[in-house]
DNA sequence: CCAAAAGTGTTTTGTGTACACCCATGT
DNA sequence: ACATGGGTGTACACAAAACACTTTTGG
């Protein structure tokens, strides 16, 4: 029990906290596309209320409990500054380094990679209206100067979303940090089912495809993507019919893995949502959960 | 909900400190090879001289500094522990599960996996001069850690080197851990030159080749094998022959990215290495030593 | 009937694998 | 010369890319 000596700290230990980088499909049909009409990824960013970066945007964040798990303390952090519910969660990486504080007390952040599904993310926090909803990209300029604080209070100005391609300044070494999620993103998305997690439980094979080319940032062939899907064996048709635009309506799919698969992070996200009561994890859970695929 | 940032601490924080997972390739002749000759991977691991675990076998660990980077507590505690000198070196995972500690106080670990190149693992610790390795404490642990329980420098009999088939009981989930370290190896071994670092800074085709089938545990045609390894075009050859059995002596390559590549952890090390006076890390130079690849 | 999107076929190109074979070297 | 490991050639299976084509739907 007693065995760590709280009392000793003597190089004194840097202090500990949780960020996420969370994600979504902007808007369908808003200018939350690219030029080539492409979906875009957004994320929510939240004002700093204090130094240093005090007014900056910054990665959601919040503390580390020691009775819970990193995963539970990153949705926690998640819920309780966005209002968000994720589809998926995974630890990005841990950062460190003494500087990245930037005159604040030296700080470890572990932090998670977050993905909220399209729907979410546009009705719930624009405020159910996809119009306003949107945080307009005035974004950019926003950040320039505009260093007033908005009060504490809950709802608002405190979380905005912006499309990846046009964030605003961030504090610390956020923007970085986001850089390496996207790409972790980027890579995962040809060996797992992450593409899915930003979009509902089922889909058509278009809306499957706009989601791979928005991560891409580049054309995928149509025809091809399709048959490549369809002979993974991972989806399965609903039966269902839905129309996207005024003509033939497409097939309907659900993502349902064959092999035990990517389940660690699905499990993951399972855990954190359904955990009100706490029951230890074992150790295997942890792993279980930690272990995202057979490509780390 | 004042918490968008990192900087605020409140409900008592956990315990921080690392860990790392240290591999090698066993041997070449001994019994360091398993049923069909292959070379297998072998890791030190240190013994626990506290509760909880007291005597079992454990990763090599220490504490954080926070005046350090993670990667540099993760460098100072392997060589401490081990006297070894990684020619590689990246973060693997956080664990942070509360029950983890099993009786311990609740423990964040941040694990590192290093790689030390077989001429040195075999030189400095098999056989039986463990000399300079010392047993210090691991962070899974009691971060209680005290930097200074290394004194017990009596030298030996607290490290000792293992085969990944055979491990001993471990402390804490830190089988788990080993685990999820090997199967990273093994995915990396794909798209990156880690398997170059379990050899020296030059080597034939079938000494990579041995390297390969060590760690993916199974025949790999050599012929296609080495095809797909000039192709690769990260092979130079040096114009060296080098004999390994008695006859024909084969050419000798030195690895040699065309691209930036993931120069990343490679630079990891070259800073750790030579960082005897600390010069501030900056944020681009942490994330550069970071982003581990094009696949995260 | 037309436009637009769903969905299918077919050819070409490339990559991985199996395995037969030749070459260089020391005994 | 011959055994051993170094090194090359080649044929086949299969997956990915390119793109022409047919079908279904709403206007």
């Amino acid at each position: 029990m007693g065995f760590g000596n709280v009392s000793e700290r003597r190089s004194a230990p840097p202090q500990v906290g949780v960020s996420v980088v969370i994600l979504a499909l902007g808007p369908e049909h808003a200018e939350a596309q690219d030029d080539s009409g492409r979906s875009q990824l957004w994320l929510p960013l939240v004002r700093r209320v204090r130094q240093p970066f005090l007014g900056r945007w910054a990665l959601p964040g919040g503390n580390l409990r020691a009775d819970r798990s990193l995963e539970q303390s990153a949705f926690e952090a998640l819920e309780s500054t966005t209002a968000l519910h994720p589809r998926y969660l995974e630890q990005l990486y841990t950062f460190g380094d003494p500087d990245r504080s930037h005159g604040g007390l030296p700080m470890v952040s572990i932090v998670y990679w977050a993905l909220v599904e399209r729907e979410e993310a546009n009705g719930v926090d624009r405020g159910s209206d996809l119009a306003d909803a949107i945080g307009r990209d005035d974004a950019g300029s926003d950040s320039s100067g505009d260093v007033s604080v908005r009060a504490t209070a809950d709802g608002d100005g405190n979380v905005r979303w912006f499309p990846e391609h046009d964030l605003p300044p961030l504090a610390f070494d956020h923007r970085a940090i986001i850089d390496y999620a996207l790409e972790r993103l980027r890579s995962k998305i040809e060996y797992s089912d992450v593409a899915t997690r930003l979009l509902g439980p089922t889909f058509t094979l278009r809306q499957l495809h706009d989601v791979y080319e928005a991560i891409a940032g580049q054309d995928i062939d149509l025809a091809n993507f399709r048959r490549k899907m369809l002979a993974s064996g991972d989806l399965e048709d609903t039966g269902l019919k839905r129309r996207e635009g005024r003509q033939r309506p497409a097939a309907v799919y659900r993502y349902v893995p064959r092999r035990p698969q990517d389940a660690g992070s699905a499990y993951a996200i399972d855990r954190a949502v359904k955990r009100d009561e706490d029951e230890p994890d074992t150790v295997d859970s942890a792993l279980a959960a930690l272990i995202p695929s057979a490509r780390g």
